[in-house]
DNA sequence: GAGCACTGC
């Protein structure tokens, strides 16, 4: 009598349902979310879901969930926890009757996207309403109605920011823990102190096998988190090791790809190399190679076609990985194999199906940091056991497989690390420290970290928003370090967002701090260097590499109706548009702080072009570096470390102050993106910074005290200050 | 006279 218009729900007591209970209403007529019948489609996918190991466990599940705050779950690939345990978490939950949300964290946007629109159909629910996604310009919610979502682990540390309580959210899953990202490590930390303060609110850490120990210790509040387990659907794959160490790896690599092609079974190959260079350079080594030994003997070797990989090529040729391996060249003939040479990017972000051999030199080039330079560089470095297993577990995808790798098993067992340094170990903090602060975490040092990074790089960060003005004297957040924390950029570049106002130049300090958050946007093919320079000249401004990417910026603006532009002019169309979308965002968030967009356009160029790198100098005084010694030598001030301009610096004198954007260190120390500036803005506008006496002694010590003397001179003789005065514009030397 | 591992806000 009631059962037709009972609600396919009833009965459920909030967080203490059964898989009973839940399997009826899965296998329902209704959907309990839409009062819809369900469609046939729900029915099909229903049967692959009741095939994924983790469906099987929907009992235990339910008695760990329902009795524990915080569980640890452990799941192979293939287990299907990422699509399955957020919906047994809704069930439970029920966040749609008390208008709460069960969020999924993942770390890249791809992931969040692709699970949020699976399961949208799983549920057979419109992607965008019950089931959503929130990932860095894009909401596919809507209030009120998405009570599942999945978003990017960034995203989720902004809203904490503001709401540390972190009250719209019912559960938060933060999926992949195991990759350590930093804003992951960052959540953990502030989750765990969460859960005393939020005794409704449940955590579940979703992580690869090797770290859930670690996790579990972690996640202790009176007893260790419980761990909940899930096989993994994956096919064997047997492991190889070299019998001696490789002096060469690519050489090493190349062999081996090569004996692959001749000595084993049909199927693809994937190999581990550490970035672009190397891969182009392999590709072409291989392709030689190869042609070589089907000459020698066309009727046993087929043809190989040779694919690289790597984040910056573009989306259509990283298609080209899912290409089906060459047919043979003659009926009948020895079948044709395909090799994919790829960086770290396949080891995680991209997979590619049909592979069945791994080669795997044991390398990837990984960022560190040194605090006491304050810098990031990136160090082609031995990878991690749990790296090494990531890459081998590449080749049994599809069918058993094998990996072949260039090292030792002994090197293996003794001299690889257990897990690669969490991101948090190996980062500048700048960010994340304001981002902490905000979120209300009054002392950085001893907050709970997973690991915690060095105290130095906690002072470093300190320091900076320090001398900045977000943090007062005491570590408290300033209205200034408030405002800064809004922005998604590194604090240098918010602080020239704001100031920018007072020197006239909104538009042209926001077009350059987009400029600076995307990929390089000057290509230089190989076979065409000499006319990508040319092209990169006609751009360039004399005055500093920051004006000149104000000036692509624009002319990019001004050419949008050229579809050609950017690709005639040797630019990555893709970097412009992405600035142009970042531009966009942070141009929002101003104007929701208020901040007044203003630009004096009547202002004569020159004169503009000064407010602009006097911004420049409000935000990145601390990189700032003095010419010392005639060929083009610099020292950076305060650190004394010797560089060199870059050679795709486009000033067009050596200037004897320059701002740089950027510190490499590859096969020298290089500073890049590098803007001719004046010792009177550095005494005058971060007097703070260039107290001279504080300042070490040294030749930029002594040019500042010149400076300052004539300054002093100067004003002592004339009545009034005339800095406003635009200074003389120097003769140019071409 | 050289380089961009990979994410993310």
């Amino acid at each position: 009598m009631a059962g037709s218009t009972k609600h396919p729900l009833f009965g459920f007591l909030p967080r203490n349902v059964t898989a009973k209970q839940v399997q009826g209403v899965v296998e329902g007529n209704e959907n309990p979310f839409t009062r819809l019948p369900h469609s046939p489609q729900y029915r099909k996918i229903l049967e692959a879901r009741k095939k994924l190991p983790v469906f099987a466990q929907m009992d235990e599940f339910y008695k760990m969930f329902t009795k524990h705050q915080i569980i640890v779950m452990v799941g192979e690939t293939g287990s299907g926890k990422t699509t399955q345990i957020p919906q047994f978490v809704v069930y439970s939950d029920m966040p749609q009757t008390k208008n709460k949300i069960v969020a999924c964290t993942q770390p890249r946007r791809v992931a969040a996207m692709s699970v949020a629109k699976r399961v949208a159909d799983e549920m057979d629910v419109q992607l965008g309403r019950q089931v959503g996604y929130s990932i860095r310009f894009e909401d596919m919610t809507e209030p009120g109605t998405t009570f599942l979502k999945y978003m990017t682990d960034g995203m989720l540390l902004r809203e904490a920011m503001n709401d540390p309580d972190l009250q719209r959210y019912s559960t938060i899953i933060l999926d992949e823990a195991h990759e350590r990202t930093l804003a992951t490590d960052i959540l953990m930390g502030l989750l765990k102190a969460l859960v005393k303060r939020r005794k409704d609110l449940k955590i579940i850490i979703m992580s690869a096998t090797l770290d859930a120990l670690k996790f579990q210790k972690y996640f202790t509040i009176d007893d260790p988190a419980p761990l909940f387990k899930v096989p993994g659907r994956t096919h064997p794959v047997e492991i190889f090791y070299t019998q001696e160490p490789e002096p060469d790896y690519v050489e090493a690599a190349i062999r081996t790809v090569l004996m692959i092609h001749r000595a084993e079974e049909p199927g693809d190959i994937l190999l581990f190399l550490t970035g672009e260079e190397e891969i182009e350079d392999a590709c072409r080594k291989i392709k030689i190679e190869a042609d070589d030994l089907i000459a020698q003997d066309p009727d046993t070797v087929g043809p190989l076609s040779c694919i690289p990989l790597y984040s910056s090529l573009p989306p259509q040729q990283q298609q080209r990985i899912f290409d089906p391996a060459p047919s043979p060249r003659v009926p009948g003939g020895p079948p044709g194999r395909k090799v994919v040479i790829s960086t770290n990017i396949a080891e995680t972000s991209l997979t590619i199906d049909g592979i069945v051999y791994v080669v795997d030199p044991g390398f990837s080039k990984q960022k560190i940091y040194n605090p006491r330079i304050r810098v990031e560089s990136l160090l082609v470095s031995p990878i991690s056991k749990a790296s090494a297993q990531q890459r081998a577990g590449r080749a049994g995808r599809t069918r058993p497989g094998k990996c072949f790798r260039l090292y030792t098993e002994k090197d293996f067992m003794k001299e690889l690390e257990e897990q690669t340094h969490p991101e948090i170990l190996r980062s500048n903090l700048a960010n994340t420290v304001l981002e902490l602060v905000k979120a209300g975490i009054k002392d950085l040092v001893r907050f709970d970290y997973v690991d915690a990074p060095a105290p130095e790089t906690l002072m470093r960060a300190l320091e900076l928003l320090n001398y900045l003005a977000a943090l007062d004297d005491d570590g408290n957040l300033t209205s200034m370090g408030s405002m800064m924390s809004e922005f998604p950029l590194d604090p240098q570049m918010s602080k020239m967002l704001i100031v920018s106002p007072e020197f006239h130049c909104s538009q042209e300090i926001l077009a350059i701090v987009a400029m600076l958050s995307v990929p390089n946007v000057w290509l230089r093919p190989n076979n065409q260097r000499k006319e990508a320079d040319a092209a990169k000249q006609l751009l360039t401004v004399p005055d500093g590499d920051h004006l000149t990417l104000l000036n692509v910026f624009n002319e990019y603006q001004n050419n949008l109706h050229d579809r050609n532009w950017s690709w005639n002019n040797y630019l990555s169309a893709r970097s412009l548009s992405q600035a142009d979308n970042v531009r966009s965002q942070l141009l929002r968030i101003m104007e929701r702080l208020e901040i007044g967009v203003v630009t004096k356009s009547y202002e004569d160029q020159t004169r503009h072009y000064m407010n602009i790198r006097k911004a420049l100098v409000c935000g990145f005084f601390m990189q700032v570096a003095h010419k010392e010694g005639e060929k083009g030598s610099y020292i950076t001030i305060k650190d004394n470390q010797a560089v060199s301009l870059h050679p795709s610096c486009g000033l067009d004198t050596q200037p004897e102050w320059v701002l740089f954007n950027e510190f490499v260190l590859t096969t020298r120390a290089y500073i890049r993106t590098v803007t001719d500036i004046r010792a009177e803005w550095l005494l005058e506008l971060t007097a703070n910074y260039y107290d001279l006496g504080s300042f070490p002694d040294g030749e930029a010590k002594l040019a500042l005290q010149r400076v300052l003397k004539k300054q002093i001179g100067k004003n002592a003789k004339a009545a009034g200050p005339d800095r406003d005065k635009p200074l003389k514009k120097k003769p140019k030397t071409s």
